[in-house]
RNA sequence: GGGCCCGUGGCUCAGCUUGGUUAGAGCGCACGGCUGAUAACCGUGAGGUCCUGGGUUCAAAUCCCAGCGGGCCCA
């Protein structure tokens, strides 16, 4: 089919519709991998997004940066691996199903049974897949999505159970008790990536701990009462300064400095340092209600951690209860005091306060501290504090036995790895990251759930050995009980197996789930199924690409590299681009709360998709957060129609000219300078795209395309031409026109085509297989290609001083309120650079069409203008005195050119006066220029434009008929017709008018296709009243 | 409290790596123009303490230091 010619307006959805169906009726995604199978290969990992239900923007603007990069890369020549992939286990779904299951609890959930609970999460996950799936599919992103690497799936989980067994085998899989983030409600640790912060209201209060010595107290301030319980020390800094304040009734024992702010009036009777207060015995002050503390000595111990910055300087302490006090503790050997289980209730052992939750206990707490004498004060404070990422719930901390990867013993190695990664931008990796990892904990990856991959962990009843195992070969070589039927590697059916220990005893499951981090982490090779297979992770790991947002610094980068050094010794990825976050037009993050949430779907509905991937990639440098603002989208909408105008323009001519490039010959076509200059700028344009992609500075890829769509190629390369395609015949002027504007076109949708696949699809079916069935049959199967040897950066700039100088013009005939229509007369081009001069010269005949003038001068002095010659009266006053006036007179009558080359060549200009003769040398006589009439001027940079405006009767004339084309053209589109029809036209005016355009006839018949062209006064069809600078007359139009 | 990033006309952003003309663009605003690509387009104008203060330098939006404001992450 050859070139059609295209939908007057650009209808995105229309598009979108049809190139997405054309992709999936021809197979095109799979024909270009195939086709790219030999090429170098290129191998990205998809950072999997929770399986949720929805994708927001951030992550369609994530998956566009994949899929333009990979589009790119592909064309570049690179076989490239895009599995998508999928998180689809954890906490986030387990909370969605309890909610559809209207429970809440996990004793609920055991009660429905863990096997129809898992059931659900699965298929739950399983259709939030699909739905996302549709969702990514819709923006054009393209990726494996019918073969995805998804977590739940039995070989996948297979490869991470393999990695648990290489951190068993290194020693870094480790149990131990320690105090670690717990969230109550889900009743499971919580790693520090799964935490969110918020603002909190607790209470605040200081507590008088009793000292032996009578009526003396150590001031300890706390905002967790329910910790007091558990409390086992009171920490001071063996360096601080601490003082025995006493006030009119008791004294307290507190930080020095700290006391002006606490105690408003006291006397210190004793100022101490705190090493020397160490071993200090005082009383817990709640050892009734707590019977557990009476058989217990508790003291003041002493460690660095201790601050100033708020409360006493006197740190309560429950190593049960804190990470810091847990490590104070172990050192002090105190016992590790948790009267709290995993609900966050009071046990037993919290003696009075046994049943309650914690929280809730804290008024009591207060309340009998307060009734004993022992609240010193109590308050409110409002500060920062953790959540659980999921459940909303304030974290608690809990001493508790868990599973953890030493990740403190592999950081140097982890820090080492990381300097081999390229991060874009470069503090990514070099400060952020690296100071991330620097202050890594180790991994707490047992959860107490059920939606998740096992902890293939075994341990003996009896001798208390472990096992881990690493495969399911493994597995069925060690089993005595269980079945390997079904969905056997998740719970509740893994737990079932036994296994024989060394020992001759029944080995059982440690019944955890594992954090679902270490999912995703295990990716890089879990996908591949490695060590399973060993086929595809020999071709593809490393990968050489990730991309994600700044979240992942401490999310899927991190998991990633922990996992990858424990199992395989390095980090799994080459080159890391980190993105920011979508933001509101505030530059707030957009959350359901805030309502300021903007759907991509909204977004595609109102512009299409082609438009949101522009704007999201040009909008501001990736690693930035993007405000989302709906104007600036307008803009990006705004461009897209100015291209498909170009496009519309090209395909009008071309069809209705029956254009096709491939036959002519270069060689025989009159190229003009602005057709080889669009050409260079197309193909600078192209390199400076090439290179900012490659670079992943998508901002300066897509503000190029930007500015050379707009500026170069709509505003100026159409506009130059449009006289050309009104050219009749066959004339090779019009059709190196064409041709130019064809090749142009081609390479510029090539380019755009890994941003904007749809439209530069849409344009390449009709433009570029219309003129030539025979090229490849989708855009995305072409190489990336361009023409450097076309570059010629000596004419773009002669262009762009050229341009400037038509600009001048205009704005020179713009104070003359002399229209563009009317031609001028003549126009000067002065300059003293010899760059403009001859940048002018050589495109002179596009300065004379767009500045619309007879005539044009190139030169460095403007010639014409008059010259004033006036006595100077500071030299002149006093040696003429009363003939001043004369020669002022005389001077002025002669022509101030002559006296000044005479002075220059003689240095002395001659004045009779009165019959004497006055030598007049240089200081004599002022000059002073004037415009001549008519003329007007304006500045340019590195010069000025002298605009003619006299009007003569010829310039007259020619300008009456271009008023007279004006209007006819004005009615032509009244009537909507085709660019070809021809009309008949009869104008009634007066005489003089009709004598003005008389001579120009035949052009105004020509521009306006008309068959006649007569002055009879009869309304011949459509009809229309005129008026021309008074002129009054009417023009009558029909189709002939 | 710590780490990282950001701060440029009313709005959104370039420019900062490598210091050097008069700090640019788009939107918005005001005025004018154009009309066969036209639900477009073009021109002109107003509008800037380049967050603040110090330093380096002949010269700082750019480099250094301190501070202020905002964001993210952590404690």
């Amino acid at each position: 089919m050859p070139i059609q010619e295209a939908e007057r307006t650009y209808q995105p959805h229309r598009i979108e519709e049809k190139v997405q169906d054309f992709w999936e009726e021809r197979d095109i995604y799979e024909r270009i991998k195939r086709l790219r199978k030999n090429k170098p290969r290129y191998s990205f990992l998809d950072g999997p997004p929770y399986c949720s239900g929805r994708i927001h923007l951030g992550t369609a603007w994530n998956k566009i940066i994949k899929d333009t990069y990979l589009r790119f890369k592909s064309m570049r020549g690179f076989h490239v691996r895009r599995q998508s992939g999928w998180d689809a286990h954890g906490l986030p779904i387990e909370h969605k199903v309890e909610g559809l299951l209207g429970i809440k609890s996990k004793k609920e959930i055991e009660k429905i049974g863990i096997e129809k609970f898992v059931e659900k999460c699965r298929e739950f996950a399983t259709k939030n897949k699909e739905i996302m799936t549709r969702q990514f599919k819709r923006l054009g992103v393209w990726m494996d999505w019918e073969k995805p690497y998804i977590t739940f799936d039995p070989n996948y989980m297979e490869s991470c159970w393999w990695t648990l067994k290489q951190a068993h085998k290194k020693n870094l899989l480790i149990n131990d008790l320690r105090v670690i983030t717990w969230c109550p409600r889900c009743e499971t640790a919580l790693a520090l990536a799964e935490i969110d912060y918020h603002e909190k209201e607790d209470p605040s209060i200081y507590v008088k701990f009793p000292l032996e010595k009578e009526d003396h107290f150590i001031l300890v301030w706390t905002t967790t009462p329910w910790t007091l319980p558990a409390n086992m020390a009171v920490t001071v800094h063996p360096d601080f300064n601490y003082i025995y304040a006493k006030t009119d009734k008791e004294t307290y024992l507190l930080a020095e400095s700290l006391a002006d702010t606490i105690l408003e009036d006291y006397k210190i009777i004793k100022r101490i340092k705190g090493s020397e207060l160490e071993g200090l015995k005082y009383e817990h002050p709640l050892k009734e209600e707590v019977p557990y503390h009476k058989n217990i000595e508790h003291h003041i111990i002493v460690g660095e951690h201790v601050t100033l910055t708020e409360g006493t300087g006197c740190v309560h302490t429950a190593p049960g209860h804190g990470p810091e006090d847990f490590e104070i503790g172990k050192k002090y050997d105190l016992p590790i005091f948790c009267p709290v289980d995993e609900a966050g209730k009071f046990k037993k052992e919290a003696g009075k306060y046994e049943g309650q939750f914690v929280k809730n206990a804290d008024p009591f707490i207060i309340q009998d501290l307060k009734s004993k004498g022992l609240l010193f004060r109590a308050d409110t404070i409002k500060h920062r504090y953790g959540f659980c990422w999921r459940c909303k719930t304030p974290i608690i901390y809990l001493a508790t036995q868990q599973w953890f990867l030493k990740i403190t013993e592999i950081k140097n190695k982890m820090l080492d790895e990381i300097k081999k990664v390229e991060w874009i931008p470069s503090w990514a990796g070099e400060s952020r990251f690296r100071n991330w990892i620097e202050n890594a904990k180790d991994w707490t990856i047992s959860r107490q759930r059920y939606w998740g991959i096992p902890l293939p962990i075994w341990v003996c009843e009896k001798c208390g050995k472990i096992k881990v195992i690493g495969s399911v070969k493994e597995l069925k070589e060690n089993m005595i009980q269980g079945e390997l039927k079904g969905d056997f590697m998740h719970r509740p059916y893994v737990d079932n197996i036994i296994l024989e220990c060394e020992c001759g005893s029944k080995m059982k499951r440690t019944p955890d789930v594992l954090d679902v981090w270490i999912d995703s982490g295990v990716a890089g090779w879990a996908s591949l199924y490695y060590p399973m297979e060993k086929k595809l992770f020999n071709r593809w790991f490393p990968y050489d690409f990730i991309t994600e947002g700044h979240d992942q610094t401490r999310g899927w980068f991190y998991s990633q590299l922990g996992c990858g050094i424990i199992a395989l010794d390095q980090v799994p990825y080459r080159k890391v681009l980190m993105h920011g976050f979508t933001l509101d037009e505030e530059g707030r993050k957009m959350s359901k709360s805030l309502g300021n949430v903007v759907e991509p779907e909204e977004v595609i509905e109102k512009y299409g998709v082609d438009v949101l991937r522009f704007y999201l990639l040009w909008a501001n440098k990736p690693w930035e957060d993007l405000k989302f603002v709906w104007e600036e989208l307008k803009n990006i909408n705004k461009m897209f129609n100015i291209l498909w105008n170009v496009y519309v323009f090209a395909t009008t001519y071309m069809v209705l000219d029956d254009f096709n490039p491939y036959e002519h010959d270069e060689e025989e076509l009159k190229f003009r300078p602005e057709d080889r200059w669009i050409l260079s700028r197309i193909n600078s344009a192209a390199k400076k795209v090439t290179n900012a992609i490659e670079r992943l500075l998508f901002h300066k890829a897509t503000r190029e395309l930007h500015d050379f769509i707009v500026e170069d190629l709509s505003r100026w390369y159409v506009r130059l031409i449009r006289s050309r395609t009104w050219i009749e015949k066959d004339d090779p002027d019009k059709i190196a026109a064409y041709y130019t504007l064809y090749n142009v076109l081609k390479t510029l949708i090539i380019i755009m085509s890994p941003i904007t696949p749809h439209l530069t699809e849409d344009i390449y079916q009709n433009l570029v297989r219309g003129a030539d069935p025979n090229v490849p049959e989708s855009i995305h199967m072409l190489d990336w290609e361009y023409n450097p040897k076309l570059i010629d950066e000596d004419l773009e700039e002669k262009m762009d001083i050229v341009r400037d100088v038509i600009e001048a013009c205009a704005r020179a005939r713009d104070k003359a309120k002399y229209k563009l229509r009317w031609p001028v007369k003549n126009i000067a081009v002065v300059s003293e650079d010899k760059r403009i001069l001859e940048a002018v010269e050589s495109l002179r005949d596009i300065v004379i069409e767009q500045a619309n003038t007879k005539g044009l001068e190139v030169t460095v002095e403007f010639e014409r203008m008059k010259i004033h010659a006036k006595p100077n009266p500071r030299t002149l006053g006093p040696r003429l005195r009363d003939d001043m006036p004369l020669a002022m007179k005389k001077l002025q009558e002669k022509d101030g050119y002559i006296i000044k080359s005479t002075l220059e060549s003689e240095g002395v200009y001659k004045l009779t006066i009165k019959g004497k003769e006055v030598q007049l040398n240089e200081e004599d006589i002022i000059f002073e220029t004037e415009l001549p009439e008519d003329i007007v001027t304006a500045k340019f940079d590195g010069g000025s434009v002298f605009v003619d405006t006299k009007l003569t009767h010829e310039i007259l004339s020619e300008a009456m008929a271009r008023e007279l084309i004006r209007r006819i053209q004005d009615m032509r589109k009244d009537l909507d017709l085709d660019v070809e029809a021809h009309i008949k036209v009869d104008v009634n005016c007066t005489n003089k008018f009709k004598e003005l355009i008389e001579p120009h006839k035949e052009f105004i018949k020509n521009e306006v296709r008309a068959k006649t062209l007569s002055f009879k006064g009869r309304k011949i069809g459509y009809t229309k009243n005129w008026n021309i600078s008074d002129e009054k007359f009417t023009i009558s139009i029909s189709r002939s």
